[in-house]
DNA sequence: TATGAATGAGCATTCATTCAT
DNA sequence: CATGAATGAATGCTCATTCAT
């Protein structure tokens, strides 16, 4: 398909490379504590050679956030289900395993911490990512609404609800405990928990979504001893 | 009732100087990027003084996130109310003002950019703070239950819903966007409609809640005007 | 006439390309300053084929200082005149004009500042340039001495109490203030007052030759404000 | 006399030191060509100490520069002769004896080819040096006219005539040739024969004065033997 | 107890030069 | 022949830390 001339590709992978290292040593050190010697070292090559392919450190910095952010876009793309319990079950899942990702929250810490130091990478990064993702839980609420099975009025804020709901505990305890892995247990117990909030608060059928929601939750936890 | 000698009074002085100093440069620059220059030159003495009160950079750093922390538990002594209404309303925004404020966003910020270098100090504050307030949290809602105003079963997941209800959203911009002041308007905006859902999912008599909730925010509209 | 192949050509002219670039970055940077990089830019090359030509850093500079040389070589073609004072007249601003112009100034700078890390360059310069010069005014003494216009003993020390005396204070400025870009109204004050001292000094017949001048530069003047 | 606190005086030592250190390096290696590290270790301590003492290279070049400038000013003393021939004669070996040191031929390549780079240095060192002789040869010139054994109009032009006689040929040869050490015999060819053309040009009793010149020349070299 | 001065190690960045293509 | 990419060695400058006073 796409036919690069070799010269081209070698130059793509070599920065394909030096992101990696960037992204590995800005997430564990922050901007000012990582060293472009240290990133160097991570590459496989010599500093002059980095700085060959990226101008100055926050150069780097900054295309290696921009390189991420595309990741982040390619992350988020639903498969819509029909039924209101079984899309928010599966857009919160979805979610939630991109989101909780290590990388992904050293990557948020990381946009945090630096945010002082680059606000435009940082507004970027939110605009690329979560709002993005809010943007998408509207469409959802709004479908759901148009086949009458949910009711409110700002859609905005529903979808904020939601993510407040399901997700706020865990990725704000994640973010400040580097170490602690959150168990896939601990993680549906949040989000089990959020969307039968949620359906009380919003739904036009609690009862029947509810048990709906009871169902869905057992069908996944037979999903997940198969493998 | 303070009877200490002046010597040592000097020296607490001092140290609060310094931690003062510290808490500045270190929100501003990070913990890589600060250097005990900066952090003399701000608390107005020189560096041998700074080492003579704290040992090393990483101590002074510490030290300066213990004693932020002290700071953090005085800020959440709640007036209780009677009223379930009353009460949620006025404990959204006791907390609310208090986290939203800069300093507290900007060590907020510290503290997540700095979580892999200080994990015992980033759980630390975790310690503190969130799960401070969430333990308040919890006696709120368990008080109200016993009251049979709300109907739940697992006080701590309700605990977590009303906080990622009301304050998940504003504080997730603003971690992320550190110039972007966020208004009052917006503030409540997102804080009166995470008690509204609340109460449709967790009031035993939401109908009454919500008409008082009106009212309540109505009162506390009246009130600003007349500052 | 030039019969090179058509490959020969192009070698040549690059390399004329990459000389004149060196010169001029050279110039303005000193040797120290100036890098390969900057060159090879200035000559619309890259930095390889600059050392296909050249083989280092110093080998460019001595081959762009004895191409200069021979430049110089070719500004000082003086039509003799008969007379003593248009002699004198005719050389003092041929040799002006040609020692004053910025180009000749930058790379006097750059002789002088790096005499001492290429002392061959600086005397082999100064070999080709003011020697020369010298040689050519002590000719002109001798002859005008033959035609018993000037009277003196040893030629070098006339020749060069005339340099003294009608560029030396003008070029020292010059040298030492790069920007004070000279008036030719400047230049003739110095240039005909040195005349005129020499002339009283050397001149078998003062009077009538200070006359003579005169009239000379009256000329000059006239020609001036016709261009 | 002075009585400075032993902490100041051991500061000023060794800023003296690093000056001299400056000095050296740099006139040998130009701006560019000489690094702080070769500077400190001259000096005999680290880099960081050196940046204790003055902020950056452009400064410590500036404080160089601006010290040597008020040696050059100590240098500039004449003892006033009340003879016109002894009056030149004297000042003209004063300057020569002072300005064609090697250290100070040094500085002024070192000005002369960093003119591009500190033009304000530059230009400084020009208004301390040359035109300080300038205007004490003026005054020296207007005081023989005044004694009437000098006739001539404008006293700059005379001053800057002199210069150009005694000492333009060899101060040029000697920046362009730094290893040249220029002798006495060769320095007094010049001077002796720049004195006489002046005295010829400018002189009310060319012969008295001529042959006046003439003792002084064999006196000195009288004295020059007994040493 | 507080300070000015010192230092070894490290930092981002650049340089002259070389090599595979 | 010319080029993009690579590199070892500096360069200017800063940092956390220590010591003599």
């Amino acid at each position: 398909m796409r036919q690069l001339p070799r010269r081209e590709q070698n130059r793509l992978e070599k920065q394909q490379r030096i992101l990696g290292a960037a992204l590995k040593v800005f997430s564990q050190a922050g901007y000012s504590g990582a060293s472009m010697d240290m990133i160097a070292a991570e590459a496989g090559l010599t500093k002059p050679t980095l700085y060959h392919h990226f101008a100055s450190k926050t150069d780097l910095f900054e295309a290696m956030m921009s390189a991420q952010r595309d990741l982040i876009l390619l992350s988020f793309e639903t498969a819509p289900e029909s039924d209101l319990v079984d899309h928010l079950h599966e857009f919160a899942w979805n979610y939630a395993d991109t989101v909780m990702q290590p990388e992904f929250l050293a990557l948020a810490r990381l946009t945090i911490g630096e945010a002082h130091r680059f606000p435009d990478v940082s507004r970027a990064y939110q605009a690329s990512g979560p709002e993005k993702v809010l943007a998408g839980l509207m469409d959802l609420m709004q479908a759901q609404r148009a086949l009458g099975r949910l009711s409110f009025e700002d859609a905005e804020l529903v979808a904020q609800d939601f993510w407040g709901l399901i997700l706020s505990a865990p990725r704000n305890r994640a973010l400040h405990e580097p170490d602690a892995d959150i168990s896939q247990a601990t993680l549906a117990r949040y989000i089990e928990n959020g969307i039968r909030t949620f359906l009380r608060a919003y739904s036009t059928d609690p009862a029947t979504d509810l048990s709906r929601l009871d169902a869905v939750i057992l069908a996944r936890q037979a999903d997940q001893q198969a493998d």
